[in-house]
DNA sequence: GAGTTTGAAACT
DNA sequence: CAGTTTCAAACTC
């Protein structure tokens, strides 16, 4: 596995050509690799990248100037940018190679390279240079280094990025000083200790985050860590400190995958919460700010400590942030569960990023307009720091082709596991083979909808059985229910109704490349039909047998667990996530397509659909929903062995049912219809006007009670027996009551005036 | 609602 | 890979 880690500088007056304010965020590094970047304030223009080991000894010392418009230098020949610094290490490399890598658009000005008096980078002039590094030993403390055994030598590598993921310039920050955000990476054991303190002369807050480490991977094998280009919003400064954090938490959206969506701002916050086993575990959330779409998530598992060192100016102009929007991510950890999860939300509310749980101190950070927020909460009565801050958002372009779940099973190496019902495609067949942390899960992550959940077993015994599984949102609600434990007062259809509320599906992000799962929970549908939450409608399972951990079990089928069902001995929920995950892998072991959608795209015919697999049917002609052809509403194709098949174009039962079947539909939504309207012409209907006027005056049909009306029906009976009596033609009898009926209105109407003038007088 | 039919999944 | 068994949904009454 391979660590990369990425480091921002971004420029803070762009007016003069040499900014005071370069803030290089770090990198995170793997266990195995040197154990810190670090940037510090040597001189405001000149920073000093830091390779620490894990004994805190200093291996790599390398000042470096950040150039408004041009490049940033490294004296060892490195150059850095002003965006973005990729540390890495090679994978496979004897010489535990770490790769730093920088955009290119800052390394042009070669004149103010050389006017600087730094050393100007070999390769310079082209897109990519290269500079390498190789370092033996600690130059320091001349103890080797603590790389892995066969480890001779470290190379440095600075490449070039492209100019596209550069920040933008920070205009407010001309005179401020330099702000420094240090990831430390530091054995498992480090002693945990929160510090903040000033940095000597500076006067810059520093935070020592206390964190033992991000765990990255419980694989021995180095994890690899891709950077992801920070956004690019004008006004970063701030962010750019911890960009490095957000590198290392987007290492699943970024690894593999597209380039980022540019102006996408979002947060990522990295939480650290108990683990078990000695360990802690770093949570990392992305939230991604409204109008953002989907989000990326990541449980990382490490050793590693994070310092940030934030200058004062991150808490000016604090501002509360919102931190749900359109998509955001929650992360769910469950008591002594060693898995980690991470959910994909909807939007809900913008809530404030500064309200935190009791006991918390939070600081939010938002530069102004367009600028991206960060939050340090650090909790007071837990050992558990979270930092928010902004990342640039990943393309979440989707490939036609969908690639779940993720059956390669690389010891040691994430893998995200789609269900079948996710539909989630992700990018390229080999990048998507192993939709794994390393080096692409991300994109699959990131392509996540809302509801998707991040099942992480990692440093489990599961190890290598799946490290990251995506489950369905219904699990979540479970997950949070263990958690927080029922009310008491909330009854059981209370909490059916907030499940059925809470479940959010797994469905495809474009419909065009939705797959149509074979699920009789969704009989002969055309497709996913959403219910009015936007979620797929879902029907209970019912077995008996299975403990609905079998392919049998549509819960299970669709990578979904179980709610609300009426199975029995059911397995399929939090509380048996171990069988379950036995069993999806013996189910991907027969089958590794198991959870791949049963309908695809034909090749033959575009738009077409069609089983990939084939039925099988024998006795029902393909024309039940026995067959899973026609359940999906779709034409047995050459891939079936039925016998008797009619569920072909010119069939003629086949079209017969169909019409049957349209007619069925069509009915149905007529009457839907119908009462829709009926509904809303009941709703339409005018209610009855108001008694009195605005000034408080009775109008007359107020004065109409049930005692005037029988006094009126009385005068009309009267007057109709006097009629009668007089033996008056029935017009002229009619004429008469109709004229008494006027006389009785205008009594109502006169009543009426006398108590307006009343109320008047009074 | 109970019993039957059916075909996918699981098993041998 | 083929045959058999198991299983749960679809279907019938």
């Amino acid at each position: 596995m391979e660590v990369v880690s990425a480091a921002e500088t971004i420029m803070a007056n762009p007016s003069s050509s040499y900014s005071h304010e370069s803030n290089l965020t770090s990198s995170l590094l793997s266990e195995a690799s040197v154990a810190a970047v670090t940037t510090s304030a040597m001189e405001p223009a000149l920073n000093l990248l830091t390779v620490q080991n894990q004994t805190g000894q200093f291996i790599i010392q390398q000042p470096f100037k950040t150039v408004m418009n041009g490049p940033s230098l490294v004296n060892n020949g490195a150059t850095l940018s002003k965006s973005h610094i990729i540390v890495r290490q090679k994978p496979g490399s004897t010489s535990q190679q770490m790769l730093v890598s920088a955009p290119s658009s800052v390394i042009e000005d070669i004149t103010s390279l050389e006017k600087s008096g730094l050393k100007r980078p070999h390769g310079s002039s082209g897109s990519n240079v290269i500079t390498k590094v190789i370092i033996t030993k600690n130059p320091l403390s001349g103890q080797p280094q603590p790389f892995p055994a066969g480890s001779s030598s470290q190379t440095i590598t600075l490449t070039s990025l492209p100019s596209s993921s550069s920040l933008s310039s920070d205009s407010s920050g001309g005179t401020s000083p330099t702000k420094t955000v240090t990831l430390t990476s530091q054995g498992i054991m480090s002693p945990v200790k929160t510090v903040i303190a000033t940095i000597p002369g500076t006067g810059i807050p520093k935070i020592n985050l206390p964190c033992h480490k991000i765990p990255i991977s419980p694989a021995k094998t180095p994890t690899k860590i891709t950077m992801i280009p920070v956004s690019r919003s004008p006004n970063k400064s701030i962010s750019s400190n911890i960009t490095v954090l957000s590198h290392a938490l987007n290492t699943l959206a970024q690894s593999g995958s597209g380039p980022l969506k540019s102006g996408s701002p979002s947060k990522v916050i990295i939480k650290q919460g108990p683990a078990p086993s000695g360990s802690s575990s770093f949570m990392l959330k992305t939230q991604s700010l409204p109008t953002l779409a989907p989000q990326t998530t990541q449980s990382v598992r490490s050793s590693q400590i994070v310092h940030a060192v934030m200058a004062p100016q991150v808490t000016q102009g604090m501002q509360p942030v919102a931190i749900s929007s359109a998509g955001s991510v929650q992360q769910i950890q469950v008591p002594g569960s060693r898995f980690h999860y991470v959910r994909l939300v909807s939007p809900v509310s913008n809530s404030l990023a500064a309200k935190s749980d009791s006991g918390e101190t939070t600081h939010i950070v938002q530069t102004p307009k367009n600028a991206l927020p960060i939050t340090i909460t650090k909790a007071t009565s837990t050992n558990q720091v979270k930092i928010t801050l902004p990342f640039q958002q990943q393309n979440a372009t989707l490939a036609p082709k969908p690639a779940i779940p993720v059956s390669h099973s690389t010891q040691g190496v994430h893998r995200v596991i789609l269900p079948a019902t996710s539909s989630v495609s992700v990018q390229g067949s080999a990048t998507t083979t192993l939709a794994t942390i390393q080096p692409a899960p991300a994109a699959s992550v990131s392509q996540l909808l809302s509801g998707t959940t991040i099942l992480s077993a990692a440093n489990s015994h599961l190890q290598g059985i799946q490290n990251f599984a995506l489950v369905p949102a219904s699990y979540v609600t479970q997950l949070q229910q263990l958690n927080k434990p029922q009310s008491a007062q909330e009854t059981s259809s209370q909490s059916a109704q907030r499940q059925t509320r809470d479940y959010i599906p797994i469905a495809s992000i474009d419909p065009a490349v939705t797959q149509y799962t074979v699920s009789r929970n969704v009989p002969n549908s055309n497709g996913p039909t959403l219910e009015a939450t936007g979620a797929r409608p879902r029907k209970p399972c019912n077995c008996t047998k299975s403990q609905c951990l079998k392919l049998y079990c549509d819960c299970f089928a669709n990578g979904e667990f179980c709610q609300n069902c009426n199975c029995t001995s059911c397995a399929n929920n939090l509380e048996h996530e171990e069988e379950r995950s036995k069993a999806i892998k013996s189910c991907l072991d027969r089958n590794p397509q198991a959870f791949h959608p049963k309908i695809g795209k034909s090749k033959d015919v575009e738009g077409n659909r069609r089983h990939n697999k084939g039925c099988n049917c024998k006795r029902s002609g393909c024309l039940k929903n026995y067959c899973e052809c026609y359940e999906a509403k779709i034409m047995c194709s050459n891939f079936c062995k039925c016998i008797g098949c009619k569920n072909f174009e010119e069939s003629a039962e086949r079209k017969t049912l169909m019409h049957l079947a349209d007619a069925a539909e069509v009915r149905v939504q007529q009457q839907t219809a119908a009462k829709t309207k009926l509904s809303s012409q009941i709703s339409c209907v005018p209610s009855r006007p108001p008694a009195a006027t605005a000034s408080g005056e009775r109008l007359p049909f107020a004065l109409i009670n049930s005692d005037v009306a029988e006094a009126t029906s009385a005068c009309l009976l009267a007057q109709a027996e006097e009629a009668e009596r007089m033996k008056m033609p029935p017009v002229v009898q009619e004429r008469m009551i109709i004229e008494e009926f006027g006389r009785c209105l205008m009594q109502i109407i006169d009543s009426a005036n006398r108590t307006r003038t009343s109320n008047s007088v009074a």
